[in-house]
DNA sequence: GACCAGGTATTGC
DNA sequence: GCAATACATGGT
């Protein structure tokens, strides 16, 4: 605490490899990461704070301490783990998926807070990844605590349960508001426990979500893969249902399975920035 | 101003 | 069982 007082603006600063804060923000798998006032900078909120992102190439630089950091955002973007692993995946041949590792090689698989997920991704289905943003982002401004003048922690079970209908319906929800509340509800009256849900396997895991109205396999998957870091489960959504159709003959490739997760990212932000609709042609 | 979006629940056969 | 359909709203 001694320290913060007397450095108040303290930077983290450190060499990343195989990640790019650009390609994550793009993602699709967390929508409160967001570009800044000037290039190259980055504005994350999770775990109720606000973390300020720079960078000049692979140099980043972090608005937290060195403690802050190796104990939140070191995991929060997976950095323990080496993703050259998953980059040497690549089956020989597969000219798809190096395209998509060389378009968007820096994406990480964040450790982001199971509720916050759960209920991004409840809100997600049938809406574009902005409409998505907007959508958290009013929840969060409606019913989040605020952390400064700007930012808001993503709201608790609590206060979704105990949110104003009118309001809540102004978040852009639509259709999924009930699906919501629901959420909400089953977190707080017990019914849904997420520090118990971690500890499941993966298929009572996604059984568990799939419990609640409004989540289905594609939500759940998301879920299990975003929220609880299981790596390989394999969310199906349009543009996963178009690369595996139009790429790999209808099958997901057996040899990815056990990083499914990691190696679709890859491919769902691949195709989606690119619209690649059809089967592509590309040369070596 | 159509058209589509990181789907799911419900209905109809 | 499985295919068709309704669903709220916003971004492009």
């Amino acid at each position: 605490m001694a320290q913060d007082f007397c450095h108040p603006n303290h930077m983290y600063k450190t060499e990343l490899k195989n990640f790019s804060i650009e390609d994550i923000a793009s993602s699709g798998q967390c929508f409160r990461l967001v570009p800044g006032t000037k290039k190259a900078e980055f504005k994350l909120i999770a775990y109720g704070r606000v973390l300020n992102i720079s960078h000049v190439g692979s140099d980043y630089s972090f608005s937290c301490s060195k403690s802050e950091f190796d104990t939140i955002w070191q995991r929060y973007f997976d950095l323990e783990c080496d993703y050259e692993i998953y980059k040497n995946m690549i089956i020989p041949g597969d000219l798809f998926l190096r395209e998509a590792i060389r378009f968007g090689g820096g994406i990480r698989i964040l450790n982001q807070e199971p509720w916050e997920v759960l209920i991004s991704f409840i809100i997600s289905q049938r809406k574009s990844v902005p409409a998505i943003r907007t959508s958290v982002e009013r929840l969060c401004k409606a019913f989040g605590e605020s952390i400064d003048d700007q930012s808001y922690a993503f709201p608790t079970a609590k206060a979704l349960d105990q949110a104003d209908e009118k309001a809540l319906s102004s978040c852009g929800l639509g259709y999924r508001l009930p699906y919501v509340k629901k959420a909400a509800l089953a977190v707080v009256n017990g019914d849904l426990d997420l520090e118990k849900a971690s500890k499941s396997k993966t298929a009572k895991l996604i059984e568990t979500f799939m419990k609640l109205k409004g989540v289905g396999i594609k939500v759940a998957s998301c879920v299990a893969l975003f929220g609880f870091h299981r790596l390989d489960v394999l969310p199906v959504d349009v543009w996963m249902r178009r690369v595996i159709d139009t790429q790999y003959g209808g099958s997901f490739p057996k040899e990815y399975l056990k990083y499914a997760g990691v190696l679709q990212q890859y491919m769902y932000n691949y195709a989606r920035l690119n619209k690649i609709n059809g089967k592509i042609t590309l040369s070596s």
